[in-house]
DNA sequence: TTATCTGCAAAGCCTTTGCACTTAG
DNA sequence: CTAAGTGCAAAGGCTTTGCAGATAA
């Protein structure tokens, strides 16, 4: 499966670049949420991980969600009144674009918490998120200093 | 302030028909979180309706949140490892669009929470926001009926 | 060997709830 | 008068954390 062997290089990676290290727990559990088809919250990722290796903690279940959700590959859902449950994210294509109206600079942006917002937002109406566009316009840091000229 | 007053309306209308009663604590907490720019945490909501009335308890401050979001006056937020917090649904006119690969469905959808996140983002980037643009791409739920050819 | 990883159980945080009293209708 | 509203403090539910032992590098 491509997209879920993807996902775990981009684990490896964040793994090794924050002189993590790795183990076979943590990878039970990041299987368990990366082939999950739909969210889960943190106690139903944890019964589902006690299938296959019953002396993973809770906590290293709930350490590992919060480490797949800093390199990108889960994120959280919150639904009114709900448990939180966490989804994985797999080949998704995401970014937005940040354009200067003054210098016409063009900046990559990537935020998950927009993100989730936009999925949700295409959930309520009924449509299946497929990608997005997200442009925000203004004015960079570099023009304001030039034109304000009296602000930061 | 029109908004506001509109507002007070339908929270009456909700409390006449459910048969519950009216309070001055109740309003108090609930123009202190209508008029409030941003949104607020449940305890920040509390601090500031103390300050009108010093015998209000937080669990009314609870309470009342619930009350307002169960009437559409409110709308929780929740980013990334932060406590909840909410913030007032007046009149705010927002939108994106929606748009079916399928079959080119362009629909408007609009979302406060969706718009403040743009601006943080904005913001984070040292950008000033002046517009944005965003585009939800996705299978409309006609289309998924039609396709998935054995539904519908 | 050293720093990270884990399970366990305790601690924390935010929110809800039970109770007795107050108050609107 | 009756049912809803409220403050207080206790109870809950979900997460995080301290610790000591296990384990990767």
């Amino acid at each position: 499966m491509r997209l879920i062997e993807r996902a775990l290089i981009i684990l490896k990676e964040y793994i090794d670049n924050k002189g993590l290290k790795h183990s076979s727990k943590r990878l039970t559990i990041v299987e368990s949420i990366l082939t999950s088809k739909k969210h889960l919250t943190a106690e139903e990722l944890y019964t589902k991980v006690k299938k296959t290796d019953k002396s993973i903690g809770i906590a290293t279940v709930y350490r590992t969600i919060k480490l797949l959700a800093d390199c990108g590959l889960v994120r959280e859902l919150r639904f009114k009144d709900e448990t939180p449950s966490y989804e994985p994210v797999l080949g998704q294509y995401h970014h937005g674009h940040l354009v200067c109206l003054k210098c016409g600079e063009i900046k990559e942006v990537s935020d998950t918490k927009t993100e989730e917002l936009q999925s949700k937002l295409a959930k309520e109406n009924g449509y299946d998120l497929q990608s997005y566009r997200l442009d925000l316009f203004g004015i960079c840091p570099k023009c304001k200093a030039k034109d304000g000229a009296r602000h930061e």
